[in-house]
DNA sequence: ACAAAAGTGTTTCCTTTACACCCATGT
DNA sequence: ACATGGGTGTAAAGGAAACACTTTTGT
């Protein structure tokens, strides 16, 4: 097998040598402020010192893309509930500085990924604000690498995800009341999607959520009904297209 | 430079080494025969010799991962319209079984890429039916590596383009009859997606394609009309949802 | 004249949209 | 009692599905 290898670097000896980093667009919902927030890191290290940038790191011996993915996530933030799915990779010569070309060829090559968790959950952990911070979505500042970029594709993928599968619901608490969820869609797709009452009635014919028969009172007016998502309902309808609003 | 990439090494060594390849999974559509098919050759060399696979190569040195997508694509087969674009990046361990434990932690990636091509256009290059073939996408033998999984993800992906995508007319000849784009929509999406009448005016209604003025006759039966995609009338609609069928 | 392929129209049904209204609770 | 947030209902408009029908060609 390492013969069959050195066989092929003697005929064609032009093949790149990589790193492979994953670099990860978590994304979270302030529903208070009506938001949809990025989470940024101020670079600690060369290259593009000081600019901010997407929490990554490189891919270890015997980790798979997913868990270094996850790896990232755990070291920067605490959370419960998460959607983690791969997103983009770009792998292009000269995205990375370090590619220079005295390095005999070494290519960075970074697979991204899109996060979603529940804003109110989760915690940064270690660094301060000036070095790691939620940024809202049309307010991300130039970033390192090709960053900028990621983060536009995952706000893409977090739009249409919302339409079309429950990802909301991964990161909505176990039992909700449909104003957080109509406050979670009306964050990320505008306000001019559909009116609560015709949200409501939707996504209730989609009959994936059932009423917990339990009520929370806010203050003011009436108690609003918890509701669950119901997996087993939505089971059989994985895999065929389906609309969420 | 260097001396940063040393450090980095030695602060942490687990670090791995990839090997970045390209697999693309090449699909058509025979409209004559109602069916969607997949490119497949047969591996010359170790591992999984003998196997059916999807045409891939290694990345070389200064080459970008589409770059390479497109040299595979070439070298096999001659092709006027083609529609590409990535699809998956798989990069686990132990995906590839030259990943030996002797092999110092070498691992290979590799980033899918799906491709749609005209099947009457296509010129299969060089090698003969008992190497390289159209294969159904329902009749799919075992594969070489995780490629099964590719052309499962890229037939899914095909569908999904179709229905919301102009992708139709990238593999289209410049001028076509409404019943060719039909039957190109029913062979990929099944028979019970919209009756052709239906199909006709929704199509149109879009407001993408113009009629050329142009008629074109088979044998018997009232001459089809020649229509044209209008890229220029499509551009504002780019980026909004919209849904072809 | 008739078959074959292309294109048009119509009727029915269902979904979406916009909006008005009713219900339950705290102060 | 009334303000506040939650929930229901309905009438009008729009789009999808099914299917009948007309038009234009070749033989």
């Amino acid at each position: 097998m390492v013969n069959g290898e050195e066989q092929q670097q003697s005929i064609c000896n032009a093949l790149a040598e990589f790193k492979v980093g994953v670099d990860n667009a978590i994304f979270s919902v302030d529903v208070a402020e009506n938001r949809v927030l990025v989470l940024l890191l101020k670079r600690q290290g060369e290259p593009d010192l000081g600019q901010w940038s997407l929490p990554g790191t490189l891919v270890r011996r015997g980790e798979s893309l997913e868990d270094a993915a996850y790896r990232v996530l755990s070291e920067k933030i605490s959370v419960q509930n998460l959607y983690l799915e791969q997103l983009y990779t770009f792998g292009g010569p000269a995205r990375d500085p370090r590619e220079s070309p005295q390095s005999f060829g070494v290519r960075y090559l970074s697979v991204s990924y899109f996060a979603l968790v529940q804003h109110e959950e989760v915690q940064l952990l270690a660094e301060s604000a000036e070095t790691m911070a939620w940024f809202p979505c049309d307010r991300v500042p130039k970033l390192a690498f090709d960053h900028n970029e990621m983060v536009k594709y995952g706000y893409q993928r977090l739009r249409n995800k919302l339409e079309y599968s429950p990802v909301a619901f991964e990161v909505l608490p176990e039992t909700f009341t449909l104003n957080e969820v109509y406050q979670l869609y009306t964050a990320v797709l505008g306000e001019n999607f559909a009116d609560y009452s015709n949200f409501r009635s939707r996504i209730l014919k989609l009959g994936v959520l059932c009423d917990t028969g339990m009520k929370l009172s806010r203050g003011a007016g009436r108690p609003a009904s918890l509701y669950r998502f119901d997996s087993e309902a939505f089971a059989p309808l994985k895999d065929k297209p389906m609309i969420f609003i």
